[in-house]
DNA sequence: CGCTATACCTAGCGTCCATATGTATAGCCC
DNA sequence: GGGCTATACATATGGACGCTAGGTATAGCG
């Protein structure tokens, strides 16, 4: 029953430091810039993006502080830090290393 | 070591699946022939290979069999079948479609 | 006043892969 | 014939990760 298709094990963090690079945004906001930019191929549940956010900030890849929304409401909104550009970097240049090298695998380089 | 990079998390099915599409092997073997085409990116530890054949067996997409290896050892060479070639099938449409979607998020289709 | 969308949080669970360890044999070199 | 390496299989343990399922709360709308 696997089939619907999540987010690629491992890339979460990569999604959401890669979605604050662009600018300051609440978790809620997060998960909606991943999902439009990904056309609706992938989803963050919240139970999976609001944990991997405390992480983060006990880290040092983010900071957060509650300010109102847009919308009237109180929102925490997450702010990138140098040592979470540093994770983006590293992060984004071993997911196309990997997924080069899956790739050449799947595509039966030799025969 | 110099290689560090594990699989993507997710992938090993698809990897050991792609790599029986292609002929009867056992397990040693697999690791070496995905080390080998990777360019020695990925390395398929023992620990999470031999698991995965057993897994993939009850499944019914492997069969397995005890032969002569050509080093004159015994060794359990694995048989793909075809529903683990429509698994493979399955696996490698989706990988691909994921992968295609996570990069469009890195690539910040906005600004 | 109920409904939906927005917004955050946690507990518990299953899956997955790596580490560490153990067993065993073939072939080679000295 | 003793030691070494490469080949070959296996399991136990543990940590990391993401999902399910639940809970709390408010703003705006009809």
């Amino acid at each position: 029953m696997a089939d619907r298709s999540p987010i690629l094990p491992g890339t979460l963090d990569l999604l959401v430091l890669k979605t604050l690079s662009v600018g300051v945004l609440h978790g809620y906001g997060i998960a909606q810039h991943i999902h439009r930019l990904s056309r609706e191929a992938l989803s963050v549940e919240e139970g999976s993006l609001y944990p991997v956010l405390q992480r983060m900030e006990t880290k040092g890849w983010v900071t957060s502080e509650w300010k109102q929304s847009p919308t009237n409401r109180q929102a925490r909104y997450y702010r990138i830090t140098a040592a979470g550009r540093r994770q983006l970097g590293a992060e984004e240049a071993n997911f196309h290393k990997s997924v080069a090298a899956t790739t050449r695998v799947l595509r039966g380089a030799e025969s």
